[in-house]
DNA sequence: AAGTTTTCTTGATATACATCAATTATTGTT
DNA sequence: AACAATAATTGATGTATATCAAGAAAACTT
């Protein structure tokens, strides 16, 4: 089977409604006619190059950031130095929400690969949200959609096995680009292995094992930092050990 | 060394000012003159056995909880019927603000021992943070808290050792106890160690021999659920490994 | 208070995974 | 396009921890 070089850059957002700031934008959290109030406060297409950072973990804490396309990472690093990763944002998602409140920023955000931002200073967020109610509502649902991911990522991290881990966040990737409209089997790896590791609490290694591991036993095809999930069913299967 | 029998229902909420609630309830987020707008929505007082949910996964959304004394835990069931401990929540916590926004809870929340709780509807809130921004953006920050938690438990349960998970997990606890103005050394579980295991990606027996082996160590004093931290210094150097 | 159930501890064994190390592939740079 | 640098794969080895199992200690129950 031929691999598609799918770049989640070819992702851009023409239509609103593929992206999580949609319902911050559109009549869903706003009125047709302030929705300009909405877009005199955001900064728009700020493009991010790889390996660029978005904020620093104990800068000043001003804005949240829209992905319009690529992926970022966030990080936080413990008084000893020690690096991990908290989560994987892609276009649509919201960065910076566990900022909301505080003076400075928990985590820093890296972007994996070239990306497009939308910069939404918080304080003007929160004053337009004041005089709409469903705004208001809405960045509470974003808030605590936040943290269900986070449940979700602390349920595949909790796996007993490495193999448990590593396909569920496959499996967890192919539901991500699946509500993106991207093919729900061709899956873009836009971090590393190490990072992989890093947030499966496992070491690069056995990443990389259980990929070659998966493809020999027909499960998936790998291809670089492209994925291909052949066999949904029986990945599925090792997903839940008993 | 004699191990008080330290009990969190001992921690009966006198004084607001060493509950969470009390930035919901004092001037801090609302005028004196509108606070008895918030105690007429609120329940206070409730108490709940050992054992009793306060919340089922999937049923419908409709307040958030304060813990007043005792302890709860929240548990995510996978379609598979795994069990995954999401958190704990002592005295001062919020509980439910995973489910904001949401139809039905995503989680069931368990108290592990005898606990009082304030029930608070969250339209009821979510209508008086409109006349009230400071309760507004109070609501905002209690909900990066606990996305923060959330990321420190990941750094906890990501350790490469058995012995870092347990060591930062006791480290945890004892800065959460501080912040209620318990002593940081006495350290009550109101939580089993299959609870402990569970949330630390841990088999219990792992747990109990990490316990006992940190008492052969002199950096704990176990008496089953009661642990006295007698060398913090050292558990500190355990908790990060290089 | 005696009995029952649950929780906790301790031991023995097997294995899954981390770690170290070396090679190959990919990406980035001039 | 050639080189350098980074990332990914693969192998060999040791150890940490899960699992199975049995006994001791708490914690409920009547």
């Amino acid at each position: 089977m031929d691999i598609k070089h799918l770049n989640l850059n070819e992702l851009r957002i023409a239509h609103c409604s593929d992206c999580a700031v949609n319902s911050i934008c559109l009549p869903h959290a706003l009125a047709e006619e302030d929705l300009d109030q909405l877009e005199n406060i955001i900064g728009r297409n700020y493009p991010i190059m790889k390996g660029e950072k978005l904020f620093l973990q104990g800068s000043r804490f001003e804005s949240i950031f829209a992905v319009q396309s690529g992926a970022i990472k966030t990080c936080t690093t413990t008084f000893n130095g020690e690096e991990k990763i908290t989560g994987f944002y892609f276009p649509g998602d919201i960065v910076g929400l566990d900022s909301v409140g505080h003076d400075v920023y928990e985590s820093t955000a890296t972007a994996l690969e070239i990306t497009t931002i939308c910069v939404i200073p918080f304080t003007a967020l929160e004053e337009l949200s004041r005089k709409h109610l469903m705004l208001n509502h809405h960045i509470f649902k974003l808030m605590s959609s936040e943290l269900r991911n986070d449940h979700l990522i602390m349920q595949i991290v909790g796996k007993r096995t490495a193999d448990g881990r590593v396909s569920n966040f496959l499996l967890y990737l192919s539901t991500l680009y699946k509500r993106r409209n991207i093919s729900e089997l061709h899956i873009y790896l836009p971090m590393s292995r190490a990072d992989i590791g890093n947030h499966l609490g496992l070491a690069l290694e056995t990443v990389s094992r259980i990929f070659t591991h998966f493809q020999e036993l027909g499960l998936i095809e790998v291809n670089g930092k492209n994925i291909i999930i052949l066999d949904r069913v029986r990945l599925c299967a090792l997903a839940d050990p008993i």
